[in-house]
DNA sequence: TTTATATTACGAAAAAAATCGTACTTAACC
DNA sequence: GGTTAAGTACGATTTTTTTCGTAATATAAA
């Protein structure tokens, strides 16, 4: 069964995505930027979510490397999904024109937009 | 502030938006038909609630009546926008891209969002 | 009136998440 | 060799969320 990143946890595997394997001290160098956070706290949330399975942990001379065992991709597709089920009524739909209603969205990503949604349809099962 | 409501609130607001003002009892039979869950947890989440201000009530005889005090709208808006942010980079359009990708939609919902894309393209601000 | 039933109130405990202090380890530097 | 610096380990605490038992209350039924 899928785990669940808490909010916390999303922080850093963001980081990790974006920045590739990395120490707990570089973690925490970018999340301190924008948080008020001690170095052991993130120290002790990596720890944990390498026992939980979510990072992959190797030694690198006297510190720890840590990897992202979830893919973005993945794990954007899971919350999507579970947020389009109990907040939208399982309607993609719905949540799409929300989200494209209130974000300011440029021109060439709004023609991307149309683009797959031209794909979609002409792929659709009759 | 906003306070974020947490997913087991969540499920009470849904229950709320969609029969409107109701009873614990209310909430909580449509919520254990799917969830395995005792009567005074339902109460206290629903009392913890009101006490947050996240829901009125008034009394009925014997009983409460609650009504969500969160728009559902607006709730959504705010959800979202946060998912946006922690998940998409502020993409919205790359979120769109991936809940379309991935879940089935119908054709008329297609053209919806067509029909909103070329709303959106036309009030644009050059 | 007595009993059963449906409800709320309240406290407490369990579980999950986040935080941080202190001790230990190791390598580099003088 | 001794000292400093950067790191991990670990335990403990705090905060938040979820859960539920028990008691009190009030209505309806017998």
């Amino acid at each position: 069964m899928y785990i669940k990143p808490t909010d916390s946890e999303l922080e850093i595997l963001n980081y990790l995505w974006q920045a590739g394997p990395s120490t707990v001290r570089a973690v925490h160098d970018a999340l301190s930027a924008t948080k008020d956070v001690g170095y052991t706290t993130t120290l002790k949330l990596m720890q944990i979510m390498h026992d939980k399975g979510l990072l992959y942990r190797t030694e690198q001379g006297r510190s720890h490397i840590y990897i992202a065992l979830l893919g973005q991709e993945e794990t954007q597709q899971n919350l999507l999904g579970k947020m389009v089920d109990t907040l939208f009524q399982g309607s993609a739909a719905q949540m799409v024109m929300q989200a494209l209603g209130n974000h300011s969205t440029s021109k060439e990503e709004l023609d991307e937009i149309r683009e797959l949604l031209d794909n979609l349809e002409n792929n659709r099962p009759s």
